[in-house]
RNA sequence: GCGCCCGUAGCUCAGCAGGAUAGAGCGCAGGAUUCCUAAUCCUGAGGCCAUGGGUUCGAAUCCCGUCGGGCGCACCA
């Protein structure tokens, strides 16, 4: 259990006390939060505690506050109690209570942090890439796929059970159209003149290879047959090509799913049926005419029987339709089946990676979700908005291999893996994101990838240096845990060690959250005050990590100093960029 | 026309499921540095949190309206 929980438990038993010994009425005191403060002269916890209770108890909160702290300062490692602004409870701890939590980074190692908020929460399933197996992945899919996989691993860390999995849209008109455009190719690799590439297929070059995959492998085969008889074959073979491109970018990017869930078995397997059952017998399911859209209409609109999905009952704006007028099932049938499926297979947290062009399908699919889960379970869709990709604020051309995007290929080629997934992360979700090929890479502050790879960096070096001073000394982590911590007491470094103690906690917010970017905006903090010490012992020498000639007092510095790498390297595991121990260029 | 997302310092963005004088980087103006990597650090100026209402002890945060920007809008996937 993380410090903030121990003394919020503390807190919420000592009011749950008063209230057994009659000092406070019965109150729900499920509001009472305990936190860092936002500033650090306001002590080491504050509670809200006086301020939420006031009104249900019917006193005012000054006073509340001053029977809560009389309490509340019998609870052990408190040193002292402040009542403030409108009736903030603010802690002052022993020293020592933040330094035992040293200790338990050291033998954590980087699983510090871990916690155990997601036990019992139900599985979670978090759908994310699912990019269509048309075409090489780009900008926009990048960002999707590092959000997602960073905010698996986040659920992870936190105890929750996830299944990381992927869509494959392998049917319906996208892939035939894939299929068409890789026959094109495929005439093209067997000497024929194939001209331009005519509207309704994909052009990107990259179908060439692919065309000549299949015409090496099958030689004039498929030349002479009907589309018909062609297109099956073809289709398996292009998808399976795209999905091997897809798959490679994503393992060169440490992104991996656990299933990928096949749209066309799905259908075929009769979970589209089954699940429209499910509607059926909740009767959410009617024949009708929808109403024309508002605004200009369709060219070709005209009204059209349709299956529909009473989806307003639902919060959704209009209902909507499962087949279409020649009786075949929409995408959404389609999709709704496969939701059904996720849930069938035991998750009750649904988390859908999307972009933001989905977001007109939010409120159907989230209604869908709550029809066939009976409520029981729930949707997020993290829509994540355009990536623009620049190079010294010039927009970076499209790649004409890829049709007209930037690929993610490009991407990873021109500035690593670790940098791409870093930035991705710097924004939230829901924000648009520039990113600078430049800036990335520049070594300077004004890079939170390198600023925060260069803090535990320059941690791994001292602990170099450390070693090589003092050889045979225990600077190894058993060692350091064991360091004597009496003399790390400048407000400096307990501001470190507080820092790092509120690891766990960032961890259950975001992870509560669903936002995994607030990993990266710690991990910046975390550097910036490492940096921050570092500075401070160049004035004073106290403040220094290593002490010449005594190597108790040292071992009491790198004790703070390895714990500061390990949160750091912790964090970066989350989102998936590998720590670096030397960053010399 | 409708729905969703966004609007915070000159620029790029945080703001922890309402809380105490609104934060960071860049840029600007100063300053530190024989030293564990000067790729870093410190100080300062700079904000009616788009706007008008509402809820509350308390709102950048929640609700409604307005303005501005992005995305999406029958049977496509």
């Amino acid at each position: 259990m993380s410090l903030f929980q121990t003394y919020t438990e503390l807190v919420h038993d000592t009011l749950r006390a008063m209230i057994a010994e009659g000092v406070l009425p019965p109150l729900d005191i499920s509001r009472v939060q305990v936190e860092p403060p936002r500033d650090a002269a306001h002590g080491d916890l504050a509670t809200n505690a006086a301020m939420v209770l006031a009104k249900p108890a019917g006193k005012p909160p000054r006073d509340l506050a001053n029977s809560i702290a009389e309490w509340l300062g019998a609870l052990p490692g408190v040193t002292g109690i402040d009542i403030a602004g409108p009736g903030f409870l603010n802690l002052r701890l022993q020293p020592e209570i933040w330094k035992r939590e040293l200790p338990l980074i050291l033998r954590a190692g980087t699983a510090y942090g871990n916690s155990g908020r997601g036990k019992g929460q139900g599985a979670v399933n978090i759908e994310y890439v699912s990019a269509n197996p048309t075409g090489p992945m780009t900008a926009g899919h990048a960002r999707g796929a590092i959000v997602g996989d960073a905010l698996a691993s986040l659920l992870v860390k936190a105890g929750y059970t996830v299944t990381r999995e992927y869509y494959l849209n392998d049917s319906g008109n996208q892939v035939a159209v894939l299929a068409r455009s890789t026959h094109l190719r495929y005439r093209e690799a067997l000497g024929e003149a194939i001209g331009d590439i005519p509207a309704g297929c994909y052009p990107g070059e990259y179908l060439k290879d692919v065309g000549q995959a299949l015409a090496a492998r099958d030689g004039g085969k498929w030349l002479s047959l009907s589309e018909d008889e062609w297109l099956p074959a073809v289709r398996d073979f292009a998808i399976a090509a795209m999905m091997d491109d897809i798959k490679g970018d994503l393992s060169s990017m440490g992104i991996r799913h656990d299933v990928f869930s096949s749209e066309r078995a799905l259908v075929q397997s009769g979970a589209v049926e089954k699940a429209l059952e499910t509607l059926q017998h909740r009767g959410l399911l009617y024949e009708g005419v929808l109403e024309p859209p508002k605004g200009k209409l369709p060219d070709d609109w005209e009204p059209r029987p349709q299956l529909l999905f009473k989806s307003s009952d639902f919060g959704d704006d209009v209902d909507r339709p499962l087949k279409k007028s020649d009786g075949t099932y929409t995408y959404f049938a389609g999709d709704i089946a496969y939701h059904y499926d996720k849930l069938q297979r035991g998750s009750t947290t649904l988390i859908d990676v999307v972009g933001a062009d989905h977001g007109g399908y939010v409120k159907r699919m989230q209604a869908a979700v709550a029809a066939v889960g009976e409520g029981r379970a729930a949707l997020d869709v993290k829509l994540c908005q355009m990536v623009s990709v620049l190079d010294n604020g010039v927009p970076v051309k499209m790649s004409k291999r890829a049709g007209t995007f930037i690929t993610l290929r490009d991407m990873i080629d021109r500035i690593g893996k670790d940098v791409l997934r870093f930035v991705m992360l710097t924004r939230r979700n829901d924000q648009t994101l520039e990113l600078d090929y430049a800036k990335v890479t520049e070594q300077s502050k004004d890079n939170p990838v390198f600023y925060v790879q260069y803090a535990h960096a320059r941690c791994c070096s001292v602990l170099r240096h450390a070693r090589e001073a003092f050889p045979g000394a225990a600077f190894d982590d058993v060692g350091l845990a064991a360091a004597d911590l009496v003399a790390l007491d400048s407000s400096e470094e307990m501001a470190v060690l507080k820092l790092l103690a509120t690891w766990p906690r960032v961890i259950d917010l975001a992870a509560e959250a669903h936002e995994p970017h607030r990993i990266a905006f710690y991990l910046q903090e975390v550097a910036a005050a490492f940096h921050a010490l570092w500075t401070k012992g160049r004035e004073d020498t106290t403040l220094r990590f290593i002490h010449d000639n005594d190597e108790a007092l040292t071992q009491t510095h790198l004790a703070l100093v390895r714990g500061v790498a390990l949160v750091i390297a912790s964090g970066l595991g989350v989102i998936g960029v590998t720590p670096v121990a030397e960053l010399r260029a």
